[in-house]
RNA sequence: GUAGGCGUAGUUCAGUUGGUAGAGCACCUGUUUGUGGCACAGGUUGUCGCGGGUUCGAGCCCCGUCGCCUACCCCA
């Protein structure tokens, strides 16, 4: 038996309404905000990754599919929506247009780790980005976003902030973070000591109880903020206070993609297990720089899909569409017919062979219809329809014609 | 890459010290021949994940392998 690879999932039925369910829904919020849709290819060349998310992070280091494809490209399927936004962003000279663009997209993205809750190889991210607005006050916005898709869903969540500081600011701090922690190499993990030199803001996350007790005297980036970073970060938790959303300011708070600087946040929750983010995100001011582009100020997050799934449920439904069935064989091919003409602008399910009433109205509840319609020996001979609406168990027996009318 | 748990009917699981497999749900049929979601009665379904080994005999013991779940790592 061929199975399908670790860590990829089908997802059908109720879950698959869920998906749609959560997708929908924050699309419409974005399209509120006047985000286009960009769909973009699943396939990149590897360097995209290597210098948008960074040579130094896991990701790209060890989780993705890699492969030389018959052109002899080195390429991979992505492990994350941004990289490919900004790829377009400045192929299309976008960095050189004045105005600001927005997008959303959403889709598979591939990660090669072991599964576990709320985490598979191929997974789904919905995102957006803004670029072109440097004000915080996008900032700002993208937040707010994230968290009306949130409520939307009604999803409860504890919001985590922290600014990383810009290219002026955050050099320094990290000197003085290493500074720090070159005294206390020795009494550190082996992760912490290896993050140390690739990349020093990571320490500051270890979940080794011993590593945190050492970095309660830490220096903390948000004390060592520039002016404007400063008087930015104030800025939004002003904002983000007036407009009652709720958050945590988390110190210690950083991100694994390297190209997040300024404002950064998870939306978190403590009921899906160890994977609690369920949508993070921030500012990244330098990446398209990274990319060849004009330096563009861009600020984004991406919320995973099935982490999403697992907290929201589904609106219930309720009882709908049609479900038609003939008792004798001759009535058959009246019934198909019926169900063609129905089906133009109703859902409706068909039984293929002959059946008993009862059987027909089993079959309309298994179908979850609201109507079960019915041609057995007399409705054939009067050329009617025997009808039953099965939420309100009321019964009629109109001609085809007027059956067909009346549900226009 | 590391660690723990688990793989038995469509599904959720039970299977006692090794003696050739069971329950609930689901499904199908019937309960006076054209009235549903309930109740009752009956019925269908398994290479016991795969491959070796021990044994007269293995779902149960041993080895290997694949897969699933959870956690570490990392991240959405």
């Amino acid at each position: 038996m061929i199975q399908s690879l670790t860590g990829m999932q089908d997802i059908v039925g109720d879950e698959a309404k869920k998906y749609n369910y959560v997708v929908n829904s924050a699309k419409e919020v974005l399209e509120n905000y006047d985000f286009d849709f960009l769909k973009m290819p699943m396939l990149e060349k590897t360097e995209l990754f290597i210098r948008s998310v960074g040579g130094s992070s896991d990701i790209v280091n060890k989780e993705m599919y890699r492969f030389i494809d018959k052109g002899e490209n080195d390429v991979c399927l992505r492990p994350e929506g941004t990289a490919g936004v900004a790829r377009y962003f400045v192929q299309n000279k976008l960095d050189r247009q004045p105005q600001k663009f927005k997008f959303y997209y959403h889709g598979s993205m591939f990660r090669y780790e072991r599964p576990q809750k709320g985490r598979y190889r191929e997974f789904n991210q919905f995102g957006c980005e803004s670029f072109g607005e440097e004000s915080v006050y996008e900032d700002y916005a993208i937040i707010e976003m994230a968290s009306a898709i949130l409520d939307k869903l009604d999803i409860s969540y504890k919001l985590e902030l922290n600014s990383l500081g810009c290219k002026e600011c955050r050099p320094k701090y990290i000197e003085s973070l290493k500074e720090f922690l070159r005294d206390k190499k020795d009494k550190l993990c082996e992760d912490c000591n290896r993050r140390l030199e690739q990349n020093p803001l990571r320490v500051l996350d270890c979940k080794v109880q011993s590593c945190q007790a050492e970095y309660e005297d830490a220096p903390k980036i948000t004390d060592n903020l520039c002016e404007s970073c400063d008087t930015d970060f104030r800025k939004l938790k002003e904002l983000l206070d007036n407009n009652s959303i709720n958050y945590e300011v988390n110190k210690k708070l950083v991100r694994g993609l390297d190209y997040y600087n300024k404002t950064i946040f998870e939306f978190i929750s403590d009921k899906i297990g160890a994977q609690g983010t369920v949508i993070g995100g921030g500012r990244y001011d330098g990446l398209i720089s990274y990319l060849d582009g004009k330096e563009t100020p861009a600020v984004g997050f991406g919320m995973g899909v099935e982490r999403a799934m697992l907290l929201t449920s589904l609106p219930s439904t309720q009882n709908c569409g049609y479900h038609l069935g003939a008792m004798d064989e001759e009535a058959l091919s009246s019934i198909i017919s019926l169900t063609k003409s129905v089906r133009v602008s109703h859902k409706a399910t068909l039984e293929y062979k002959p059946k008993k009433l009862k059987a027909l109205l089993k079959g309309a509840d298994k179908a979850n219809a609201k109507y079960c319609v019915v041609i057995g020996e007399n409705e054939l001979k009067e050329g009617k329809v025997w009808l039953k609406d099965l939420v309100t168990k009321d019964e009629s027996t109109p001609t085809i014609d007027e059956f067909l009318n009346s549900i226009k």
